[in-house]
DNA sequence: GCTAGAGGCGAGAGCGGTTTCAGGTGAAGA
DNA sequence: TCTTCACCTGAAACCGCTCTCGCCTCTAGC
């Protein structure tokens, strides 16, 4: 044994093939891609034979030869240990299947990454050099995002990011202004609001949405952090309400926070939607799994995701290609039967 | 130019960083990898270089000289369309959080795949094939885990399954009875099942575990099936209070099922926990965003993922190795304080 | 019957690494 | 001073596949 270890112990190359169908590689080759230049009998014969020896071609191979991977990578931003991210806020679940179904019946493969803020730079500088088909920014910030993109142009952000970076995103600031303009026909006046993590871009979209909101109405800003946790939604309401016990309604920037907020809010002996009236962010699972069920702003995060992914296996998007998803009110139990 | 594409375009080669180092290949290689064969001064030059050159080795080539990808898969059976499976179960995050904590620090990349029901047989040979480092087993039943085990021994389930196959497991039957058996202590005597799907072992488990309590202390069986989703938890509750008024607890298979069926319950007029107590299953988000939160039997996820990532990556467990992890009865909401 | 052209096919050169093997060097030992 | 030996180092083979290029055959056209 000249070589350390076969690649592939005991799997059948294409050479294998090769001798056992009497033709050469590059026929081979042709016929397992689907390239003319063979004729249709030693097509079929090659393929019988592949078939019968249960010839897979080897990526990394492939890989090689070609130059390009068929891997999709979906990147995050971790923070804390595990449970830290993913494990902790349904959106990169909803990315992770949007992209995955757009995958199916591709041979790309999909590859998850969580690059951790303490080195959050060489991590995106050896993730970029190796991108192959493409990547999806889950939760990127812009100057990350941008220095990614400065190094590998198959790039797509899903969250709003510097103006250079493709984005599929979505328009934040009119959801968290449906949600208020609903509260308000509602009849509530006291509408306070609980945010997403600074430097979060979504975070801050809703945040300005719901500012510009509360002006346009003429009411008072009454605004928590919650940074996007159940925790710090449930703490945000608990401290909202304290201080201001008046509020009969809150807009919650992402339904995990919300439904936190929930269990603050009738914990206070308050009840939804009657005492205080509430809308999430997301409709998320946990909107769902709240009680009451929540009302709150649909994002079609795993559609984006899909698209995204489909634009890269397609070449990617064009230098500053943009595109904005409307989001959708939903009225479900923790928001009162609207008044005709 | 004779050649296609070249593989990574303007990114440096191992041929480039020898050339500026004024040394072969096969120096830069074991410089690289940290092999003994290099004097410490040409070290530190190849090294000093090949960082001027952001020089980055291919994982295609390296594969290819090696015969081994530095992957993880994760592989689970999806059904339906997306949202379907990981957008919709908190589950899938969870293995992969822990997953992806193992493999920090790592050279090794993290790949997901979703196996649909229809074209099982297909999907599992050809990943079986391409496995390198190791593949986790998510949710895959018994006789496909076992057709995977057969062609690839680098594989751990996540969930009971044939014997042969490495498993790391929780202990369902205790959890059930556990949680049955603190049901019964808080004085409840009318206790339901809410179960999950059929052909799945985790379910099945938890479903003997309750049967067995329930006959240990000489109760009446009453069950209904949720198929692990949150709208079936909610039906079957709404289900099992219309037929049987009389319960006064519900031991529910899994927290997103849970989560539903408090819904159910409060929405016919009852009170969590005062007439109805709930025990959920998996200490997932749901648990924390359902109002009350739910009692629930904790499933140290995340940590069983990272193990069994370790596992693989230090050369996978053996013949038919298994771990059975233990499980917890955590206490908050949706059951009444202990009477001492 | 002869030539041109088209299409099928194989040889062979990479893709970018790893690893063996042989040679070369210098220090220690005889 | 001459071996011996350990330690570096580079040449070259190889991993499995793709793709160009040139040869060969076969058909169509004159």
């Amino acid at each position: 044994m000249s070589r350390a270890t076969p690649a592939r112990p005991g799997r059948p190359t294409i050479n294998d093939v090769a001798r056992a169908a009497g033709v050469s590689r590059a026929t081979v080759s042709r016929v397992i891609n689907d390239v003319a230049g063979a004729s249709p009998s030693i097509r079929t014969r090659v393929r019988s034979v592949a078939a019968e020896l249960g010839y897979q071609p080897s990526a990394a191979a492939r890989a090689l030869a070609t130059g390009r991977t068929r891997t999709i990578e979906v990147i995050a931003t971790s923070f804390g240990p595990f449970g830290g991210w993913l494990g902790a806020h349904p959106y990169y679940s909803r990315v992770l299947a949007g992209a995955m179904s757009a995958l199916e019946g591709t041979d790309t493969q999909l590859r998850v990454h969580a690059i951790s803020a303490e080195r959050a730079l060489e991590a995106v500088d050896a993730l970029a050099e190796d991108v192959t088909a493409g990547a999806l920014l889950a939760n990127v910030t812009p100057e990350l995002s941008m220095r990614f993109y400065q190094r590998c142009r198959r790039v797509i952000s899903l969250v709003p990011t510097a103006s250079a970076v493709p984005t599929l995103e979505v328009d934040n600031i009119a959801g968290a202004l449906m949600a208020v303009t609903h509260l308000h026909r509602l009849g509530r006046r006291r509408i306070a609001a609980i945010h997403g993590p600074e430097n979060n871009t979504c975070a801050e979209q809703r945040r300005d949405g719901y500012r510009s909101a509360i002006e346009g109405f003429g009411l008072l800003e009454l605004s928590a952090d919650g940074g996007f946790t159940r925790e710090g939604g449930h703490d945000a309401a608990r401290q909202l309400l304290d201080r201001h016990p008046e509020i009969d309604a809150l807009f919650v920037a992402c339904d995990l926070m919300a439904a936190g907020a929930v269990q603050a809010i009738t914990a206070s002996g308050r009840r939804v939607p009657e005492d205080v009236a509430v809308i999430g962010f997301d409709d998320s699972i946990a909107a769902s799994c709240a009680n009451p069920l929540l009302s709150t702003i649909r994002l079609p995060i795993e559609e984006m995701a899909a698209e995204a992914t489909r634009m890269l296996l397609n070449g990617g998007p064009a230098f500053g290609y943009r595109k904005r998803y409307p989001v959708e009110l939903i009225l479900r139990e923790s928001t009162p039967p609207a008044v005709v």
